[in-house]
RNA sequence: CGCGGGGUGGAGCAGUCUGGUAGCUCGCCGGGCUCAUAACCCGGAGGUCAGAGGUUCAAAUCCUCUCCCCGCAA
């Protein structure tokens, strides 16, 4: 009970709770589905923030994020500043009247500004069980961690990024063979229905918030391409977990005779052999298999500049690869 | 008009610059060898060379247009 529940300000029980959600990529559009499925007595989705287009794909045509598509085909007031600082958007936020404001996954840190005009809270679905994996990359940091588990929490918004409050957490198993993309999936249903649950304890002013233990607390930056560049001196077991961290996007990726080549899944080989430098190919059947610095790792399945994602020991066939290439050089 | 690569039998590629009826490594089917095999040997099927038009005695190859796929970038 060291925060109480959160206080209702003069707001009937018995009226749905204002939402205006908060969010831009695809696993935000996906609680933000969740919720407009849940409207009803317990909670009406009364506007929707996301970031502005943003060019991408090839011809840089500016597409709608994975949220403000949602928000459009469902018909809900949508809101795509470009700035979140100026009057007039703190203007059209409050114009919503939000009980709550539910932050998945926007993409800019909010100042309190913004926040205030909550009028119960603002609560924040973080992909991990905090205060581990802080910051803009916990799936793909439990990922890179070896974690066995990992989870959703939902928290009070506070100043510090990720630093408030728990009110809820969900844990899952990080399966041997989980990427970031099947893993991100898992943590949005069960970040839907912890959200869910949330907003029904609030309603009913059932919820504690307890305090996260900063001693335990570790940070994930936003991924940057050059993050999945794989180093063959790593441990087989690490860059392992790179290939299924970095797997929709960015893609591990090392060179082969000067050229980009995208791992895109790979398996571990032997977790301690080094008979080779790091990054030789020391086998080729029925798949390549690369020396690390401790370890040895299969590659299964690999993607050229310009082609598309293949088998790799296609890939091998058709580029005559030879025993004893390295990659990465 | 952001930059670039590519579409050739089931798979991955070569051949295109220097036009002349299609090749490699696999897979597949049949047979052989073998205790056995992701092994080896013999034989075989399978291709409108993305599509349309043009140049030419002759086009996968040269010219024009269209469709599709992908990397970079964001």
């Amino acid at each position: 009970m060291s925060s109480g529940p959160p206080e209702s300000k003069s707001r009937p029980a018995e009226t749905p709770l204002r939402v205006v959600f908060m969010g831009t990529p695809p696993l935000a559009a996906h609680i933000l589905t969740r919720l407009i499925d849940a409207q009803g007595a317990l909670l009406r989705v009364a506007g929707v923030v996301t970031q502005p287009d943003q060019p991408r794909d090839r011809g840089l045509r500016r597409e709608p994020s994975a949220v403000a598509a949602v928000a459009e085909r469902s018909g809900l007031p949508l809101l795509k500043p470009a700035k979140i600082r100026t009057p007039e958007f703190l203007a059209q936020l409050a114009a919503m009247e939000p009980d709550l404001i539910v932050v998945a996954a926007y993409g800019r840190i909010l100042p309190n500004a913004v926040l205030e005009a909550a009028h119960v809270a603002p609560i924040n679905v973080h992909g991990s069980l905090l205060p581990r994996h802080r910051g803009a990359s916990p799936v793909e940091g439990a990922i890179l961690a070896g974690d066995r588990e990992t989870g959703v929490t939902i928290m009070r918004i506070t100043e510090r990024m990720d630093a408030g409050p728990i009110l809820l957490k969900r844990t899952i198993p990080i399966a041997p063979d989980d990427t970031q993309a099947t893993l991100k999936q898992k943590l949005a249903e069960l970040g839907a229905a912890a959200l869910l649950d949330a907003i029904g304890k609030i309603a009913r002013g059932e919820i504690v918030a307890s305090p996260q233990d900063e001693a335990l607390a570790t940070y994930t930056r936003p991924v940057e391409k050059e993050d999945a560049i794989i180093d063959w001196r790593a441990d087989a077991v690490q860059i392992e977990r790179m290939v299924r961290a970095y797997d929709p996007w960015p893609i591990a990726r090392t060179t082969l005779r000067g050229e980009l080549l995208l791992v895109h899944r790979a398996m571990i080989a032997d977790s301690g052999a080094v008979t080779a430098e790091p990054g030789t190919i020391v086998d080729l059947n029925p798949a390549p298999v690369v020396q690390c610095g401790r370890g040895r790792l299969t590659l299964l399945e690999v993607q050229a500049s310009g082609r598309k994602r293949m088998a790799a020991a296609d890939f091998i066939r058709g580029r005559r690869i030879v025993a004893g290439e390295r990659l990465g050089t």
